[in-house]
DNA sequence: GGATTAATTCAATTGAGTTGGTTTAAGTGA
DNA sequence: TCACTTAAACCAACTCAATTGAATTAATCC
């Protein structure tokens, strides 16, 4: 993630009226994007700020665009509350999935709703080659008629480790050339705006927490299936990094005594047989075509092949998640990834009966395991909601 | 952990002047408990506050009694700088670890320095009787002479899980009455002061953030070895407990098939081999004695069902530890609790080879497992610590 | 149409940090 | 010894932003 260069602060900093301020704005923007359309004093009372400071507050949001309003509500006495909503097209985020062969960029507004997206091969997957093609798939997505001008920021996910050199780790699985490289430097160099370097899982798991089933969790976990077998961490609503950026490597976990040999040097990893990677192993090995739709059209026709991935994976993957429930005891965990809607739909069904944890709980309003919302465009759609995060969350 | 009992606001609040002034309070509070002794512009310049507002919170703090005066440093030239220091008799926090037979109380002052400690023996565990006793050995550790007279707050440390309702899960240690039962309520009412519950890993990692090994780490994990096998788990500096508080409950992994028979309804939990109540039977199979000043001596004596204890749970735990290092990546993982120090030496030594993990790195600084520096009074001295973060520790 | 109710704004106040200048307490060096 | 330098700390005026209490506005109720 190429963050912490220097670890931060141990301890917090001190706060003036600026910063007051600037939390402030951010408590309002994010209640009302929560809350959907909004009168002042309602804004007031959810903030627990007085009805002037959110005045003005809300009028400064609103001549700044990122605020619009929406019409006098109807209420039984009094003068009505005039509602403020989020403006769509107060700014946009881009969100960048940069893999070994293409990059994938998309644009959303504030609302979240998706405005652009494109697709470029890549054939050279060096840092200059990068900055080119990412430069100009930017720029040509964003030539586009009726999009918003303003660019809050820009998202990347890449496949990782970054930043911490020496790193020897399991799956090092990072683009020739990246190796020891600054990448949020090199982006955001290309793209001219602030970017925000992350790994899928997490990436996918902040677009869940913003648009998704994390809308209502503060501690959530996402199931990325990718190349690999990734995990993102949400705790007290923010991404849950790590100490040093790595945390959520569950791929290699072993889960099959004596298993299938992995690049780390293992046998048995759950990568090896719960991914999008292994799973297309396994139809190429029978003749099977392996792209998002074929597998889509495979499931429809119950294709054996697939079920028994399905099945196997699901019963590898059913302890991982009651161990995931006993360490993190999250409000739910979130499965998505490179597979099609109704597969992942069938492994949370095949996972039926979920394993004995803390999660098990008498009236239980979220489910434990679901499905995430964003479909196959999710690592790029979480990677745009990456610097909205940065810019709207305040600390809790 | 009665805590929740409606789920906070999913999005934070407003700030005003006065929060900022709480908020930098706490911080200089910090900065000067972390840093040592410190002159108001040493502070000034790592907080990044103006000089004067320090100057003003200073001032405040030493008058209330929490930092005190050191005298002049000597410096090269220029007026030399007064220092000030935590006030270590600016008040106390109390610890008290209920277990099923006995009460151990601690009392500790600001500088983490132990005042007293008691333990009595509980014959009823039921609320009141508990609440009678708590609240006698509290007055008594208080009646010492030469104690600090403000007390801060009270942690208490007992068998969880608490508060959620229709809780069947796992490993279910709640003591007799307590099962439906608002602890924090229970016991503030008894010792008429603020009062925090909390389960023994996440006390003692809490007491570790603050005196030991993390006081330099944001994120680190601390393992527990009661009488089952506790995960603490801080992140960002806090503690972690999950959306409903029973986060880091390790001790149902399974770790061996169709191993022991476990209360949990499971097979070869880890917490069946690896905790000090596994130990305790296994040395009690053999007509060895079971307290931890024993446990010493046979450690001592090298033992050799201690030994093999230690080398059986070595192996199934070092497994354990790369799973934790790749999902939580913490900068470093303390082992402490219920055993003697040279024991945890020994199981960390036993550990090595640890397994490939994404902990491991060139150029480490913070091993990556070490033992925790509070003894055998961790759990209660933790419980200390509690009420201490709650005041000092800043969000970040 | 006046009374009631609730949202919003206006104007004055307050809390807290910042700014710029001043004082204080040392060491330096002629 | 005494003016000079340096850095810490303080003083007083200022500014920012939230709060407070009163006034205004826009609806419904009767």
């Amino acid at each position: 993630m190429t963050r912490l260069p220097s670890p931060p602060a141990l301890v917090a900093l001190g706060g003036n009226a600026e910063r007051t301020r600037s939390h402030n704005r951010r408590v309002v923007l994010e209640t009302v994007r929560r809350h959907g359309p909004l009168g002042r004093s309602d804004i007031a009372a959810l903030t627990q700020l007085t009805a002037q400071a959110v005045s003005n507050i809300v009028t400064e949001l609103a001549a700044e665009g990122f605020l619009m309003e929406r019409g006098r509500r109807r209420t039984a006495r009094g003068q009505p509350p005039v509602d403020f909503a989020v403006n769509p097209d107060g700014g946009m985020t881009a969100g960048m999935e940069i893999a070994a062969d293409r990059i994938t960029t998309v644009l959303v507004d504030l609302a979240g709703d998706l405005r652009a997206q494109r697709t470029a091969a890549l054939n050279d997957p060096s840092p200059p080659a990068v900055q080119a093609l990412a430069a100009a798939e930017l720029r040509d997505a964003r030539a586009a008629d009726g999009l918003p001008g303003r660019l809050l920021g820009c998202g990347v996910v890449m496949p990782g480790p970054f930043g911490v050199e020496g790193m020897s780790s399991v799956g090092d699985t990072v683009l020739p050339g990246w190796a020891d490289v600054d990448a949020a430097a090199v982006m955001t160099e290309a793209l001219g705006c602030p970017v925000t370097v992350e790994n899928d899982a997490t990436a996918a798991a902040v677009g869940e927490r913003l648009y998704g089933a994390g809308r209502d969790c503060l501690d959530f976990c996402f199931l990325y299936f990718g190349a690999g077998l990734g995990l993102g961490i949400v705790v007290e609503g923010r991404p849950y990094r790590g100490a040093y950026g790595n945390a959520g490597e569950i791929g290699h976990m072993r889960v099959v005594a004596g298993g299938r040999a992995c690049a780390c040097g293992g046998r048995g990893c759950l990568e090896r047989y719960a991914s999008a990677h292994a799973l297309a192993e396994r139809l190429c090995d029978a003749g099977l075509p392996t792209t998002p739709d074929a597998i889509a059209r495979l499931h429809e026709q119950r294709d054996p092949v697939l079920a028994g991935w399905i099945t196997e994976s699901a019963g590898l993957l059913g302890p991982v998640i009651g161990l995931l429930e006993n360490l993190f005891d999250p409000a739910t965990i979130v499965l998505g990834g490179a597979l099609p809607d109704t597969v992942i739909d069938a492994l949370v069904e095949a996972m039926r009966p979920l394993p004995l944890s803390v999660s098990q709980r008498d009236g239980r309003k979220t489910p434990r395991l679901q499905r995430g919302a964003t479909g196959k465009l999710t690592a790029a759609l979480g990677a745009a909601a990456l610097p909205l995060l940065d810019r709207f969350e305040p600390a809790i």
